[in-house]
RNA sequence: GGCCCCGUUGUGUAGCGGCCUAGCACGCUGCCCUCUCAAGGCAGUAGCGCGGGUUCGAAUCCCGUCGGGGCUACCA
């Protein structure tokens, strides 16, 4: 194992969603490339916004994925819990010691007064808080706390400005002007992100952090919260690298939202997109593998996952290329394998029941290779596979599809069925043998015009997995059936 | 407004000074194959934001400019 240790460390709050699974699956295949660990960090120190239920998600979504954490949440470590909020008295120490030391201070200043302080100078209001709490007496403290005022904790940042080394953007810099006393405490007493996630990722030896762009601009105050956590006893005064990975954008020129339906990691679940497959075109999203490989397995994403080849520019989501990468995987897939992964689609639909009979499995493992290369996602199954598993009674003609039919439609069907009738080898070969002599050689009719009645009858629709096929599937009664029910409703 | 980031076809990218008359994939268009739809095969479409430099030579380096985005909270 590598010294490398990385971490996700999402918010509970609201659905999981894709541009918080590409930072996860970026934090992932670092520490499987590098042998390091993984560690899975849940922030809830937002308590009106935090919810057990997007709590509980969270680790659903990354079980579905299998982005498998080495330490957190129900699989502990060396430096549980692994849940914020349980951690508050952690927090609660280091605030004090930094107040304590001088790294942070009361201030009282509510941000009406900071605004109004900077337009009696002529300032820019929108410059922000403007220190002014910073050199406060005791005395002061006490008429502002008997004023009933509570105050926040500050850092009191030091004049000077801060660079890094960006793992993904190379060396930026922000100017000590740039870079406020930023509060870290509450009013109310709570921890905020400016505290607990520096005072996590020290206190957990994080030694790579890799994440949003979005969080660009409060590196500089993080790297000051090391040195001062160092400062103060509570680490040893390593500071992790950072790199900053670009958005993963929407419509337009916005930034994927959570409001965003697109955005939805459950949408794509309940679609039937594949774990690795959703995941490959995720990868795509700031990252390539290079000599024009897209697609690869999480594995083979694990063993060629380098940060220097993670880009900087922000990449725009798009649904037909994360559909096409997802197909590609469903047909790399083993029949099997995808027979079972279509079944609680079919079960959802209520086309197989909560336990399937050998035959319906049967049944369906033998038709999977009859719609592998149609399908982009597993849903899709229920549409395509449905009239296998109906009765015969309850087939529904799909309308547009009957009323597309010729109007000789009724003909093609019977001469069809009396080609059919008095066949007794059932094979995908021989019924098609069997068609076209009667239809094809013997109405003269085109195949497409001469199957695509067939075709309605047997399956309910003109699109469907290969006719012949699907016939012997079927069966001869059930074909025979369907022919004979198709033909008195297009009669009548 | 200030600060920061980003800028190769519609989209994602390859490219890291000459191999680029810019490659790949998705998309789109056409053709082939064909029992429908897919898959597959073939072909086509469209790009280095702009302007200066540096250099024998720039998509690649530098500067400027324009454009886009983010941050600017007692959210993360």
């Amino acid at each position: 194992m590598s010294d490398v240790r990385v971490r996700f460390c999402p918010s509970p709050t609201g659905n999981p969603h894709v541009g918080m699974v590409r930072t996860a699956l970026f934090n992932w295949a670092y520490a499987r490339h590098t042998g390091g660990t993984f560690v899975f960090r849940i922030e809830d120190t937002d308590s009106s916004r935090d919810t057990e239920e997007s709590y509980r998600q969270l680790l659903d979504a990354l079980a579905w994925l299998g982005l498998d954490w080495d330490e957190g949440p129900e699989v502990g470590g060396p430096y549980a819990p692994y849940r914020q909020s349980q951690r508050l008295d952690v927090y609660a120490d280091v605030a004090r010691r930094l107040v304590e030391a001088g790294f942070a201070y009361e201030s009282f200043s509510t941000p009406e007064e900071v605004e109004a302080r900077r337009r009696a100078r002529g300032e820019d209001p929108k410059l922000g808080y403007d220190n002014a709490d910073r050199e406060l007496t005791p005395e002061q403290r006490e008429a502002f706390r008997a004023e009933g005022r509570a105050p926040v904790l500050r850092m009191r940042m030091p004049d000077r400005d801060w660079t890094w080394d960006d793992l993904v953007r190379g060396p930026i810099t922000f100017a000590n002007e740039h870079v406020p006393d930023y509060v870290i405490v509450r009013g109310n007493g709570e921890p905020l992100y400016t505290l607990v996630n520096p005072v996590d990722d020290a206190l957990m030896h994080i030694t790579h952090v890799l994440r949003g762009e979005d969080l660009l601009s409060s590196t500089p105050r993080q790297l000051f919260m090391y040195e001062a956590l160092a400062a103060i006893g509570v680490t040893d005064g390593t500071t992790p690298m950072f790199g900053h990975l670009p958005y993963v954008m929407g419509e337009g020129n916005k930034k994927l939202s959570k409001r965003d339906p697109q955005s939805s990691l459950n949408l794509y679940r309940t679609e039937g997109y594949l774990p690795e497959g959703l995941l490959n075109y995720l990868a795509l999203l700031g990252w390539s593998m290079g000599d024009d490989v897209e697609l690869f397995s999480m594995p083979e994403m694990a063993a060629a996952f380098d940060l220097d080849r993670v880009s900087a520019n922000p990449a725009r989501f798009d649904l037909k290329k994360c559909q096409a990468i997802n197909a590609e995987h469903v047909r790399m897939l083993d029949p099997d394998d995808l027979a079972a992964r279509i079944v609680p689609f079919l079960q959802g639909a209520g086309v197989l029941p909560a336990e399937p009979t050998d035959a319906q499995r049967d049944l369906l493992r033998a038709a999977v290779p009859l719609v592998q290369t149609r399908m982009t996602v597993l849903s899709e199954a229920v549409g395509m596979l449905g009239f296998l598993f109906v009765d015969d009674a309850a087939l529904e003609l799909e309308g547009a599809s009957v009323a597309a039919l010729p109007d000789d439609a009724a003909a093609t069907l019977s001469v069809a069925y009396d080609a059919l009738v008095q066949f007794e080898h059932w094979t995908a070969a021989d019924i098609e043998g069997a068609l076209r002599v009667s239809l094809v050689d013997g109405l003269g009719l085109k195949p497409k015009t001469a199957f695509t009645p067939v075709r309605v009858a047997v399956t309910g629709r003109r699109v469907s997995p290969p006719l012949f096929e699907s016939m012997e599937l079927l069966g001869r009664e059930s074909s025979l059936s369907r022919l004979r029910s198709a033909l008195s409703k297009l009669s009548g």
